[in-house]
DNA sequence: TTGCGGGATAATAATATATCATGTCCGACT
DNA sequence: AGTCGGACATGATATATTATTATCCCGCAA
């Protein structure tokens, strides 16, 4: 038996690739080889196949997919079965959570929950991660989900879900059909950005700082202070910006707005659910078990 | 998630006791209580009640037990079916086995296996540890079960299942009627033992001089060689005797024989399968993997 | 009230699991 | 072909988890 060793095989196979499975559990590339290769001695079986440049899986791999699925599920099923026992099931939750987070991840995440806890009613309280840690301390606000992470002292911080920040174009955009950009390239493209002082643009920053470029180096013709205003924007000009992936998923899908990848450069971030220390209350508790799991429902 | 930990959960659950399920997972108690209290940390919720002297499963104990049943049943189906696409399913095994097992334990086992692999052909050779070993090692069986664990550094040992050894007497015998016996009686009872130099005799000999008492100090007016042999003559006199709790399941369920606990006194062993070292040949892996998820089915 | 079976607790030892730094291999691109 | 970059493997080492041993404590039965 082994369980966590089955999820890292699972993530495996979804993404197929080591090092992708490796960022989605938050573990070094290293740590999934090693777990894939005890698995695969624990059922005296190749699982699977890494021998070209692309990994696939094995008959075997497949086989144990199938298992590995099914055995995740009902872990997940557990947990909220045995957490709907214990936990109030009614009342009202608030639940503090950063704009993007708010707009663009949290409403499939409530419709999930209220199918599952039809008798809580569920206030969203869209804010910055100053305002919302303050809140949660002032017992405004029963649980919070912020980007990135900060340090305070009074709450804890348990990693929900990345947030992959990328450069988007209108498709018809010629630049955009290339698919691809150099990071010498970048100073030449005109730039839709967030307002001085927001998170995002911070995270921005900070990635093109460790890759070697400075914002200043940059073209900036114009900033907004909301995703959807750039989004607009962008199917109107020439211009590309640096969004949360989560905010441009509806666009993707339509083919209105493309992917531009940037060679060298990575901008991640993740959300945080942010609660007191000590015991959760209890509706806040029962949510949080339930957006833990609500991974694991894809 | 956690796999090991719902292992000990549910055998915990089965049992109703710590101590007992401990021994089942070759373990120590203090380590059940501790998989147990983190189990009831990760879900917050109390999944066992030992508040009395008895333990029992609280409502959210029976909810997870139902999942932890079915889990437990799909890693031990994984575990078979991988190692089916794997292994080779066909051709003849030989297996040697202590007289024991291979009369009382080792056929509803073949039964089973026979379902799950119907084209392989098995011979039982039924026969002591020491020419078992020997089989072993000249390669005419591919692996073997044997009473206790000898050490012979050519061969691994893995532990199978644990064989208690009870002393029991006819349902009609007025000190079996009690129910249990002390220490100091024993003596004064007279008992039915296997012909020295039996292995099974000196585990009983082993265990006694444990508890303080001599096998000489012991009434044993009849000696005889086989377990069915023994359990006639109980039938027919108010003689007791030590003897694997596996050779006397049907008796006990027909009333015909009962267990006499005696206080201060257990006496245990187990079987363990044996193989030489390096990769196992194929059909007798096939086996081994069979055999080990076989607890797990119950 | 005393002893005993059985679970809890604490200190410590053994194992398992992580990371970091680095190596190797495959395929793409000049 | 030669070189580069992306991606998995490997080995040394640090950390975390899980075990054991020894001991305590509690409820129950004699």
């Amino acid at each position: 038996m082994s369980d966590f060793r089955l999820k890292v095989f699972y993530t495996v196979a979804q993404r197929l690739s080591f090092t992708k499975a490796a960022q989605e559990l938050y573990l070094s590339q290293p740590a999934v080889t090693k777990h894939i290769r005890e698995l695969e001695q624990q059922y005296q079986a190749t699982l699977i196949d890494r021998s070209g440049s692309r990994v696939s899986l094995t008959p075997a791999g497949r086989s144990l997919l199938v298992y590995a699925t099914r055995i995740i599920e009902l872990y997940s099923e557990a947990a909220i079965e045995v957490s709907a026992l214990q936990h109030q099931t009614s009342g009202t939750l608030t639940i503090g959570a950063s704009t993007t987070f708010a707009q663009y991840i949290l409403p499939q995440m409530l419709a999930r929950f209220h199918s599952r806890y039809p008798d809580v009613k569920v206030n969203v309280y869209a804010e910055n991660t100053e305002r919302i840690e303050q809140a949660l301390q002032d017992r405004k606000i029963g649980i919070g989900i912020i980007e990135g992470k900060t340090k305070n002292k009074a709450l804890r911080y348990t990693p929900l879900i990345r947030d992959e920040i990328v450069l988007v174009a209108a498709t018809r955009n010629k630049q955009a059909r290339k698919g691809s950009l150099r990071l010498t390239e970048l100073p030449a493209v005109p730039l839709v950005l967030r307002e001085p002082g927001s998170g995002s643009l911070e995270v921005i920053a900070h990635a093109l700082r460790k890759a070697g470029l400075r914002l200043s180096q940059l073209q900036a013709p114009v900033r907004m202070n909301s995703s959807e205003a750039i989004k607009s924007y962008l199917l109107q000009s020439d211009a590309m910006a640096f969004l949360s992936i989560h905010t441009v998923l509806r666009e993707l899908e339509r083919d209105e707005l493309s992917v531009v990848d940037v060679k060298g450069l990575s901008i991640e971030r993740q959300f945080h659910l942010i609660h007191p220390h000590g015991e959760p209350e209890r509706l806040a508790g029962t949510f949080q078990q339930f957006a833990l799991s609500y991974n694991h429902m894809l």
